[in-house]
DNA sequence: GCCAACGTTGGC
DNA sequence: GCCAACGTTGGC
């Protein structure tokens, strides 16, 4: 009955379930780091921290900082896994029933574990990716906090595990609400550039997990990045310097009418 | 626990 | 379609 949806995963409306309790994974405010703890199943998640880029240190896996926004990755453009179309752009979310739907597909313990990080009311970009203009279009909310997510026991769907068991799911969703598109796309390509001309070594784009982990389908964004990404990014090319210096009235008043 | 092989993501 | 990056698997 649903309309289909992708993240790096995809997606239909559904309802309910019962809330999964296990949290599992390891962040850093200002850097995004390797799930490497409790992922309950024979393996962990991450190999070795040695032969990573970014180790863990004791302090991040027994602290979880509270993110409050987030980036989440979708496909708006057809693409056919097993004969299924995973398309799921930000317009195909705004054509459900309330523009609401459900986070499902997700097959990545550390994006699953942000997801389980994720309260209501917060909110995320929606991000375009695998498409011809990667990048940010618009902004969505969390309507219901993280769930079974019941595709991974649908043989049915492109997205079914059959190591996961009903008595111990492995998976997990959440429900997201449209809120509004950006009054201007951002493009990958745009944030890359800034990202260089920075050297990645200052400015609101600094570690930012869209570049330092590419692949993660769900991620979280400090506030400081969610604040200056559309900043950074206006028409009139209002600047990092808007964010830091200017007044925090400012500030929001540029956001707004960004 | 280590690590090589394999599979997937996603920009280009 | 290519392929680099990196997450996952599974033998040891």
């Amino acid at each position: 009955m649903a309309p289909k949806k992708r993240i790096r995963g995809s997606t239909r409306t559904s309802q309910s379930c019962s809330k999964e309790e296990t949290k599992t994974g390891s962040l850093s405010e200002d850097s995004v780091v390797e799930s490497a703890q409790g992922v309950k199943g024979k393996r962990k998640a991450v190999t070795s921290g040695k032969t990573r880029k970014q180790s863990i240190s004791k302090d991040e896996l027994h602290e979880r900082p509270q993110f409050c926004h987030w980036l989440m990755k979708s496909e708006p453009e057809s693409r056919f896994e097993n004969g299924i179309d995973v398309k799921f752009g930000i317009e195909d979310l705004k054509a459900l029933p309330n523009q609401r739907g459900c986070w499902d597909g997700v097959r990545n313990y550390q994006a699953r574990n942000f997801m389980r990080d994720m309260k209501e009311g917060q909110q995320a970009f929606f991000y375009h990716s695998n498409c011809k203009e990667p990048g940010i279009a618009g902004i969505v909310k969390i309507v219901k906090e993280s769930y079974v997510d019941h595709t991974q026991f649908d043989k049915n769907d492109v997205h079914y595990d059959a190591s996961s068991k009903a008595d111990n799911p492995k998976w997990s969703m959440v429900d997201v609400q449209f809120e509004r598109m950006l009054k201007r796309f951002i493009p990958l390509s745009e944030m890359k550039k800034i990202h260089l001309e920075h050297k990645a070594r200052v400015g609101p784009l600094k570690d930012m997990a869209l570049f330092t982990r590419p692949r993660l389908s769900v991620q979280p964004l400090t506030s400081g990045k969610w604040r200056s990404l559309p900043v950074m990014y206006t028409p009139l090319k209002v600047y990092i310097s808007v964010n830091i210096h200017c007044s925090k009235k400012l500030r929001e008043h540029v956001i707004i009418t960004v």
